[in-house]
DNA sequence: CGCGCAGTTGAAAGTTTTCAAATGCAGTGG
DNA sequence: CCACTGCATTTGAAAACTTTCAACTGCGCG
């Protein structure tokens, strides 16, 4: 089963504008509608829009009217702090929806950025909004993404305010992982798809201290990293550092 | 002004179960919808059930069922990490809903309890979902509520991962004060409902850090605390503070 | 009146940031 | 094909903040 569906991912990287239904759509639209209802849904989506690495996917206080579905690549959402800043808030990996934060706005909140060659679905929202009173499990499964969008946010708060910056990227990378799981990909080697600046914007570290952790963790033999390349060579002890109390030694 | 409205915060302590229309709906519902729709809408939420200080208004894992208003008082959520610590995760004051994280859900993400004497309406979120297909408004502004919680979520996360502990603290006070205003009450003179011990938790700040930088505001004279009485002296340069890059001299 | 908890303060210790500088990697133009 | 320029990453050392540990003060309640 899980072989199935990992040969239908990787194909997902291709462009295939012309399939009727989206192989990725047992991530993001993973309920059980009738037949009728997923070409009813399929109508209002625009599918396989492509952004090349650096191209924006909207910007932040430009006009919402679209959600979007990652289908490949990796995006980031940022927003410009007043003192002209850029902060990242958050990165997306195929099955994943951005904007979900701007619905309440005539304006995106955020900005969001193609972190390499990507493609995304567009769903206009106004018609997401129609079709859920006409269908109900749609508009339970838009309650369920955004509630869920609420409890991730929360937690990366949690991370935020307690954690030491190693309990931080332990977890981001931990994270990682674990999507590219669920997308059936190999959970302990991959590549990072943004820089380590962007990693520490988001973490709220700055770039030498990511770069000094992954560090750090290779020499504790907890990561291989080459670049952006990453092998976990010792999950259990990630997990012990993200639960906290797992002094790190720095000088043996 | 300050006086009349301090005044009427006090009495707003007191309860009005009694009340058809709730007095906040403006509030918590502020959409426009028929009176017949109004009243559907109240006929599934229980009003003005009372906690007292201390008490639970559900705790994390239990059965999630409904999401509460806050009428009056003020309630804290958190949650018990791994390692046994209770980490805040928002302060919610009246007209403000709470548990809309959970409704992803069977059980609560985090706990509520009451920072003081509260008392709050309770919202059974299936018959919610089930009014709001048939009243596109409600559903409408449900996923507006929900959309306006992530955003809010992620500010925080955004003043957690970039700012100082002055900052951060400003934001919080600023914060307050807006919400304040929004209930008509003081947005320059008001009691804090939470302990020191809260703020820090929910800061990411260590108490002690908190109670400096109270104490630092007031010697730079910002704002006069003493104990949970606060009174914002200098406004303009506590949003100084929140821009960032206002460097504040610690010895003069 | 005393206990206990919340809040404050001081000093030392520990992390992270900042500033500076070196190294590596990639795409560009000669 | 190679040198060059620019950006990303890494490292080192000093500076800046926050935490931790300890102790003290103040206030409410039994």
């Amino acid at each position: 089963m899980s072989e199935t569906f990992a040969s239908t991912a990787s194909k997902a990287k291709g462009l295939q504008q012309s399939c009727m239904h989206c192989s990725l759509s047992n991530l993001c639209v993973p309920f059980a509608v009738s037949h009728d209802e997923i070409e009813r849904l399929e109508d209002i989506i625009k599918q396989g829009k492509v952004v090349n690495r650096g191209e924006h996917i909207f910007k932040e206080h430009s006009t919402f009217r679209s959600i979007f579905a990652v289908r490949s690549g990796a995006i980031k959402t940022y927003s410009v702090s007043e003192n002209g800043e850029e902060q990242v808030t958050g990165f997306y990996l195929p099955g994943e929806i951005i904007g979900l934060d701007s619905t309440n706005t005539d304006a995106y909140s955020c900005s969001a950025k193609a972190l390499e060659r990507s493609s995304v679905c567009e769903i206009p929202f106004e018609q997401v909004e129609d079709l859920a009173t006409k269908i109900p499990t749609l508009q339970h499964h838009f309650f369920q993404l955004m509630s869920k969008e609420i409890q991730q946010s929360r937690q990366l708060t949690m991370l935020l305010s307690k954690n030491t910056a190693e309990e931080r990227i332990a977890s981001l990378i931990v994270s990682l992982s674990e999507r590219f799981k669920k997308r059936k990909l190999s959970n302990i080697q991959f590549r990072l798809p943004m820089p380590r600046n962007d990693i520490g914007s988001y973490l709220g570290l700055a770039v030498e201290t990511v770069s000094r952790v992954f560090t750090r963790f290779q020499k504790m033999g907890l990561i291989s990293v080459q670049g952006r390349e990453l092998v976990i060579e010792n999950m259990p002890a990630l997990l012990e550092i993200i639960k906290g109390h797992t002094r790190c030694i720095k000088d043996e």
